[in-house]
DNA sequence: AGGCTCATGTAAACGGTTACATGATTAC
DNA sequence: GTAATCATGTAACCGTTTACATGAGCCT
């Protein structure tokens, strides 16, 4: 698991509220790291629990309080030693490919219009993605170390979207004519 | 939820046992969709008490009977429908990237240690998979519609591989001269 | 003798999603 | 008036992982 981890690691920045993180992860991260504020709360309590970050609660008068979380000593050291061991690729689950292996035995129209639903899907999330990284990294020559860890991530999304939508043009390449072949033979 | 779809498209090709499935998925489509047996197992219960499946049990003398599985038209159906709705990109959850975050805050050497070791096994993979693309799809424009299906999940693995081994190098790139300056002002 | 393949399962624990709940303030 | 923002939580359910279990046959 690494949702404790990469609460740890926000953690490292400053203190924060699990209604923080919450956003955090819903904007900034959420883009390769998707959490609920359920899951934050039930997580920054078991990581209290273990003593690896301490609680502070702050009175609010015109809203409700706050639950501040920081980071202790002992945290900090869990996540010194998860950041040292190896990571494991992510195990991807992807309908598309699933749908892919009906090919040959279920239409291949369908197929295409998945494809293409998808397309459009990438196209939107890349240009707001790039439009990101245009306005805060435009010169890679010239960043901090806390930006370049970021902007890695940035770029992770970017390459990721263009290299699927690359991958998109060849399926439909292929698909194209087999589509129209079961058309005709439907004709 | 998708695994029970990717049973049943696994079952539009032929009936299978759980112990079959399970060896697909371990092999063939396990690259892009891991699945224990234990898992197939319980998905085919549930499958059979939807009625989407029939169960055949097989004697076998020498060895366990074999408990065999087919596609019903209702299963049919079913699948029919989940092709026809559109699918949602797949969450990631990478490590790497979360990893990435702390830059700044923890020192870039362990960062460019987890880069090495995921470029490594990313270049076992790719290897791998390239290699069964070659022997078994050389050319691309003979391909029949069920090869292109299993032609384009391969591709979608072995063009993946390559754009994180593309972001790896850039990755470095950019962590290498802080790591260096880290360095220096230590010793 | 030790380990692999064939073949199916149970059970516990963990992780993630969805739904439900509360209640004040602020913006349109 | 309606919706969004701030802020925290509980509960049920579903999907996945890991561990445990059995037992015959085959290969080295």
């Amino acid at each position: 698991m690494a949702l404790s981890h990469a609460i740890l690691v926000s953690l490292l920045d400053r203190p924060q509220a699990g209604y923080d993180l919450a956003k955090l992860f819903d904007k900034t991260v959420g883009q390769f790291w998707r959490a609920s504020h359920q899951q934050i709360y039930g997580e920054l309590h078991k990581l209290a629990a273990k003593n690896f970050v301490e609680a502070e609660t702050i009175e609010q008068s015109d809203r409700p309080n706050k639950i501040v979380y920081s980071l202790t000593p002992l945290g900090r050291d869990a996540l010194d030693e998860w950041m040292a061991q190896p990571t494991a690729p992510p195990s991807i689950k992807e309908d598309l490919i699933v749908k892919l292996f009906s090919s040959g035995k279920i239409g291949a129209s369908v197929l295409l219009d998945n494809l293409a639903q998808r397309q459009q899907l990438a196209r939107t999330r890349l240009a707001e993605w790039e439009a990101v990284r245009d306005e805060f990294y435009p010169d890679t020559t010239k960043l901090t170390p806390r930006q370049t860890g970021r902007y890695l991530g940035l770029q992770s999304g970017i390459t990721s979207e263009l290299r699927f939508l690359s991958w998109c043009e060849e399926a439909i390449l292929l698909l194209t004519p087999i589509a129209e072949k079961e058309a005709a033979a439907k004709a």
